[in-house]
DNA sequence: CATAAATTATTGGCATGCCAAAGAAAACGG
DNA sequence: CCGTTTTCTTTGGCATGCCAATAATTTATG
């Protein structure tokens, strides 16, 4: 063992056993991974815009784009385009979307039960503690890393010359 | 505030931001997210099967076959036929992908530093316990939730009749 | 020993997520 | 007031990751 980096690997590990209990609690609710995020934060605050809730969940605003298309296309929320703003498009609950919220918590309080299990209080704290400063550290640190990342390509082909044009 | 499921949405949070800073320290190597854990694996114990990586990384085998091939299409590793078991194939390291250890490490341990900055030993103990704690609890919890979440789809179109074939 | 069952790898489909580039519209500047 | 810059959304490309189904080989079973 001697890791130098178990935190990290335990980061990574943690995260994935989460995605997959989740994906198998949304499952049985018609969603996908990621969908109950952006519901849940309509549910606490509705009709907002795709740059709102990309800023609100860290997402890039292509990936909301295209989650928020999904789960209109399944009638949970609606977008029209605001009134203020000509570019940007509200995104709003429908009562199908409202409807979803008890089970989606549901799932979720599955999901925390199960990563809490047999913790007494004092721990469950600890726990929250250790998560959020992990996750302080990381977004403090998120600027300078991607300052030093070139953007690019992994397999960069060097010098594009004409990389097509329309 | 007053979420019930704080704990899954820090884990949700962490998770991205971790696989952002990876993301960024790995793409100057060439390096996309996941591929750096199949190499560490293979610098931990060359010559494997991929059926041992998967169990290893807790992957997918389909995803370890597309991985372990990009891997090889950049001339880090190998793939070649076991003798013993003529279904399964070896993968083996390159030295080329040798050679990228010491830096993919040391990508890790600007990550692992991200990650603890600031805290005292006391604290990054308890940190990785706090992670081992959770990360037992979810794969302990995972085989009933799994056994819960039905086979099928999200969209699910009931009877599929004839499913099409090749 | 023949047959059923488990294992290994692959393919195709689908979803999230990122980046890069582009078109509209708004905010900002001189 | 016009030009520059920022913001909002979308499209296309690419990668990981899952599941389901298939083919080949090994192992277990009756």
């Amino acid at each position: 063992m001697s890791d130098r980096h178990e935190v990290s690997h335990m980061i990574v590990r943690v995260a994935r056993a989460h995605q997959l209990a989740a994906t198998c609690l949304l499952r049985p609710l018609g969603l996908y991974l990621g969908q109950e995020l952006l519901l849940m934060r309509l549910w606490e605050r509705d009709d907002q815009s795709q740059a709102d809730l990309a800023k609100a969940l860290s997402l890039d605003p292509s990936t909301v784009t295209r989650t928020v298309r999904s789960l209109e296309q399944q009638g949970l929320l609606t977008r029209r385009p605001s009134e203020r703003d000509r570019r940007a498009l509200v995104v709003s609950l429908t009562d199908e979307g409202r409807a979803l919220r008890d089970q989606v918590e549901h799932a979720w309080s599955e999901l925390e039960r199960a990563a809490l299990a047999g913790m007494p209080d004092r721990q469950r704290a600890e726990t929250l503690r250790v998560l959020r400063r992990l996750e302080g550290n990381l977004t403090a640190a998120l600027p300078e890393i991607r300052a030093a990342c070139p953007p690019g390509v992994p397999g960069d082909p060097g010098d594009p010359g004409d990389p097509h044009h329309p």
